[in-house]
DNA sequence: AATGTGTTCTTTTTT
DNA sequence: AGAACACATT
């Protein structure tokens, strides 16, 4: 491999003398690269054994592409390097050293995603008593998190007032839950982590003697557990190379601890600092748009950002009326692009919140202009990828209540809240969990149980199923896929979802695009297999080089680049978020700013920002104000104004046979920017027109992301 | 036990 | 506006 492309800095922070390095990155300055190409540097002439590396990344898709780039480029063997996200690193560690989990946990841990923590929190609530009203599984789960992110367990946990007293209760009570389950939720894989670290010195030495070399991506967004973590691994002396920029640190809500970076100064005060600022990705206008932006932020160090590509286009900026036809000139603007050469696939439209996503989904649908959707609905959340997740749960891990619960009356088997319960209880003064007490029933015939007649023959039904399925599971020779057929056969689960109607066959495709994914993970043991799909992202499957528009969150737009973007929504309330602008804390508001700041430098040639005269929130439509980041644009980069009246004549024919946009009787003078015109209020009769909406939203878009998870 | 009706909350952002 | 949930009815 050559560094030969790299420019001074990069070849810098690329061959850095061993100890710490730190990495300030700016946006689109080549810090994937430089973070591969250290790794590339360490194992080609430092002769560094690939197994002694470990890098983390911020999403899956990185680890991927990381891990592809290493290979193509060096074509060596590479075994045993680490490379993943903060979570799969921990669990991966945490099945490793199995053992020392116990007693509270075994190897075989599942993962509880944010549906099943709700669930574990309620039951928390009421194993408390507490009223689920005054004391909100919300407020108690983000109560919770917060501890684990900083290290605390419910021991530890220090409650200042009332509402603190009882998330440490339920915090207590919450983990109680989850242990009896062997389930962890996302923070536990990191806060166990390091209590395991913390708690076996040895285990801790032997990770610490085989990693030589840490490297973290993105390190403005890790938390006060996961430096724990970095610490416990690297150590005093040891080689820690960090890429971040403060500017783009967009998860504090998350835990995330800009002070990481005073700590790692601190403990590392003899670091090689590199600075990258030549940008590679945008535009010099782009750029100067975006700095304009971000220089408003108090208390950080300015940097100037080069761009090494010519000024290019300016960029365009447009009220529209409202969401919809927001959307429909997205849409326009975007068949011309297409007409001028762009390929829908260069194309991203970001926005602040996943219900944005809705009014443009609606007018893709009904422009039949493909798109792809990140995040939103997850497709590991839909009921029916649930529900035959759950069977493979419960079959990995009998101990998850939770997932048998889930199944238990799924497909329909007579068996309601009051026979669970009493298998519960029952289950329960036999010293067993409830899927051991179905599998002791199936297995002594002449047990004692407390049921009879219907719910009895269904128990025992389900029981003997559960226990074939286990005895499948034990053989080597089972595949996750053959285990999958075999069960929805078993519950014929087509049926149940009702072939004939157009929602059942949806459903039913769904399970057999989940089918396909395990098919793909042919040798993989089960538990991989279920870790694997508790930890993928929604950008992780996302895939370059398609023709289709990608909609995505600011938050998911984190890494990536697009030759064109779409901002919309750009309000006040919207972004900056109502919730900033409530909170007291002013980081929240500057948060919101770097947020826009990370949009505006995904893009590569073009960038149009969108903001609607008049948004409908929770059915109610409101006058908006834009957003005040727009005004911090400075008016010679902006050249959407000039142009937007002409464009509008242009687009105006197509409008009459667009169903559901606003009514142009609301605005008879077409040609003129929408501001001077005569602007319907809020409540008039004309907009209440919106009621009927030409398309109804279908039921899971068809063009929406779907999470194939590929083999490294 | 399944189905129907009314009420309340939701929306920040995600591994 | 829609989903989720609690409660009531078949």
């Amino acid at each position: 491999m050559s560094f030969e492309n790299l420019n001074e800095q990069q070849l810098a922070a690329v061959t850095a003398p061993p100890g710490a390095v730190m990495v300030v990155a700016g946006p689109g300055s080549g810090k994937t690269r430089v973070l591969t190409q250290r790794i590339a540097y360490l194992l080609q002439e430092q002769n560094v054994a690939p197994w002694r590396i470990m890098a983390v990344t911020f999403t899956n898709k990185a680890a991927r592409e990381m891990r592809e780039r290493l290979q193509h480029e060096l074509g060596e063997d590479l075994r045993g390097l680490s490379v993943g996200t903060f979570h799969a690193t921990c669990a991966r560690l945490l099945r490793r050293e199995g053992d020392a989990l116990a007693p509270q946990y075994t190897r075989d841990f599942v993962i509880f995603d944010t549906d099943d923590q709700k669930s574990a929190v309620k039951q928390a609530l009421e194993d408390l008593n507490l009223d689920p009203k005054k004391f909100t599984e919300g407020r108690m789960s983000s109560g919770i998190s917060a501890a684990k992110n900083v290290l605390i367990t419910p021991a530890d946990y220090q409650a200042t007032d009332h509402v603190g007293e009882v998330i440490k209760r339920v915090y207590a009570r919450y983990q109680e839950i989850l242990q009896a389950n062997n389930a962890m939720d996302f923070d536990d894989l990191l806060l166990n982590t390091v209590l395991l670290l913390q708690r076996n010195p040895l285990i801790a030495e032997k990770y610490r003697q085989q990693y030589q070399h840490v490297l973290i991506d993105e390190f403005q967004d890790t938390n006060l557990t996961q430096y724990n973590l970095i610490r416990r691994l690297v150590g005093e002396g040891g080689n820690l190379f960090i890429v971040g920029d403060t500017d783009q640190s967009i998860y504090k809500w998350r835990g995330a601890d800009i002070r990481n970076l005073q700590r790692f100064q601190q403990d590392y005060p003899e670091a090689t600092t590199v600075l990258l600022e030549e940008n590679y990705r945008s535009t010099q206008t782009i750029l100067d748009a975006a700095t304009a932006v971000i220089r408003r932020n108090r208390n950080r160090v300015d940097k100037s950002l080069r761009a090494m590509r010519g000024h290019g286009e300016l960029l365009k900026m447009e009220e529209a009326y409202n969401e919809g036809d927001e959307a429909y000139r997205v849409l326009n603007e975007l068949r011309s692009l297409m007409v001028n050469g762009y390929n829908a696939g260069d194309v991203a439209i970001m926005y602040r919140t996943n219900a944005q996503s809705r009014a443009l989904e609606e007018a893709f649908i009904r422009a039949q202009m493909p798109y792809k959707l990140v995040g939103g609905l997850r497709f590991y959340s839909r009921k029916e990828v649930k529900d035959v997740l759950a069977y493979l749960r419960v079959i990995q891990n009998p101990a998850d209540e939770f997932s048998l619960y889930r199944i238990i009356n799924v497909p329909k088997r007579g068996i309601g809240a009051k026979t669970w319960e009493g298998l519960r209880a029952w289950a329960q003064a036999q010293g067993w969990q409830p899927t051991q007490g179905l599998l002791q029933m199936a297995e002594q015939t002449g047990l004692a149980v407390p049921f009879s007649g219907r719910a009895l023959a269904q128990l025992m039904q389900f029981a003997h199923q559960l226990r074939h399925w286990f005895a499948l599971s034990q053989r080597t020779s089972t595949t996750v896929a053959d285990l999958l057929d075999t069960i929805l056969k078993d519950i014929d689960y087509k049926n149940y979802l009702g072939e004939d109607t157009d929602e059942g066959a949806e459903r039913w495709e769904n399970v057999m695009e989940f089918r396909n994914v395990a098919a793909v993970a042919d040798d993989m043991p089960l538990s991989d297999f279920l870790e694997e799909v508790a930890l993928v992202a929604d950008v992780d499957s996302l895939e370059e080089g398609s023709s289709a528009v990608t909609m995505l969150t600011l938050h998911a737009s984190k890494g990536l680049e697009f030759p064109v973007v779409f901002l919309v929504g750009l309000e006040e309330g919207i972004l900056p978020h109502s919730r900033s602008l409530q909170s007291d804390d002013p980081e929240d508001l500057a948060e919101e700013r770097r947020l826009f700041y990370v949009g505006l430098t995904r893009a590569k040639d073009r960038l149009f920002l969108y903001h609607s005269f008049q948004r409908t929130n929770w059915g109610q439509t409101n006058a908006t104000t834009p957003s005040r980041f727009l005004a911090d644009i400075p008016s010679e980069m902006v050249g959407g104004l000039a142009q937007a009246g002409q464009r509008r004549q242009a687009t105006k024919q197509s409008m009459s046979s667009w169903s559901s946009g606003w009514n142009p009787s609301g605005g008879s003078s077409g040609n003129s920017r929408p501001s001077p015109v005569p602007r319907p209020q809020p409540n008039q009769h004309g907009n209440r027109k919106r009621k009927s909406r030409a398309t109804p939203r279908k039921r899971g878009a068809p063009k929406r992301v779907f999470p194939v998870w590929r083999r490294p």
